[in-house]
DNA sequence: TCCATTTGACCCCA
DNA sequence: TGGGGTCAAATGGA
């Protein structure tokens, strides 16, 4: 009873506090994004390890005051940054299970043809929103036993198409309903893209090689590329410029993203773009990385 | 029409 | 044996 409510405001002060950091780091790095660099300064490695501290101390009372979660398979604990709770769950595959399964199943019907797999790395996260910065796919919810809440299951959108295995699990947290447990588990195998903010363009001035993009920037009316190391400007591209109209034509763009800490909201983004054009240029890849918030 | 979500069925494994 | 994880048909929205 009293281990509860000290509990409870013990998680709502570092809940406070990761948010404020989140907040301080995002401030923090608008003013990098403009001179090109998407690299944190040294204040924000401090923010970054302050971020993780309260995901890790989230994590760890979460474990403890959870009755049923991860009390088994606790010395299991080879997570990474935030990775706190490794639990016994297993995953999916799409390997054959014919095998072992108990009913024949219509030639359609494979509904629970799985194996599942053993020690699987996973972590898990408490956010305000369920969100990230990952294209995940819902396929089924569940109602969980002495659970106030139902659990979520999500799967990478490119599964089947990059055979990405990353799932995730959500749940709302009973002390805290405004809270979101998310447990991840199998990393990205895929470039998981998500579609850049609508306001995000391109400044054209800072696209000589790796382009940072910023909210403020402008539509570009050429674009410029540098050729990789190594690599000799084609033949006919003198100033390898590329007319707008190409560019245009490849709206809207859409990046890969990856966290640019394990612990904000902060995410780094690139794309890679190839383009065909009549400057026999057979192609010119673009590339661009920016950061951006949620 | 396509795609994401919902939901009941089914299997694994503690 | 039953809770939890996954599948896939049904459903709904864009």
């Amino acid at each position: 009873m009293g281990s509860t409510s000290w509990k409870q405001k013990l998680m709502k002060e570092l809940v406070d506090g990761q948010e404020s950091a989140t907040q301080l780091q995002v401030l923090l790095q608008k003013p990098f994004s403009e001179n090109g660099s998407s690299q944190f300064s040294s204040g924000d490695e401090h923010l970054v390890k302050i971020l993780g501290s309260f995901t890790e101390s989230l994590s760890l009372l979460m474990m403890m005051g959870s009755s049923n979660n991860c009390e088994s398979d606790n010395n299991n604990s080879q997570a990474g940054s935030g990775s706190v709770c490794c639990d016994h769950e297993s995953r999916s595959s799409d390997e054959n299970c014919s095998e072992s399964r108990k009913r024949v199943p219509s030639l359609k019907d494979k509904r629970g043809c799985y194996k599942r797999k053993k020690n699987s790395q996973s972590w898990t996260t408490v956010s305000s929103t369920v969100d990230d910065v990952y294209a995940w796919r819902k396929y089924g919810q569940k109602e969980i036993l002495n659970a106030k809440y139902p659990r979520s299951y999500f799967r990478c959108t490119h599964k089947y198409e990059q055979g990405c295995k990353a799932t995730k699990q959500v749940q709302r947290m009973e002390d805290q309903p405004e809270m979101f447990q998310t447990t991840y588990s199998g990393n990205h195998t895929c470039r998981n893209v998500v579609k850049a903010p609508p306001n995000i363009k391109i400044d054209p001035e800072s696209c000589w090689g790796p382009c940072v993009l910023t909210p403020e920037s402008k539509i570009p009316t050429t674009i410029k590329q540098e050729p990789s190391k190594g690599e000799e400007i084609p033949s006919g591209a003198d100033g390898d410029e590329l007319n707008s109209s190409l560019w245009k034509d490849l709206m809207p763009f859409e990046y890969s993203c990856e966290p640019a800490s394990m612990v904000s909201n902060v995410y780094s983004c690139y794309t890679d773009i190839t383009f065909q054009d009549s400057l026999d240029i057979d192609s010119v890849t673009f590339d661009s990385d920016f950061t951006f918030d949620i």
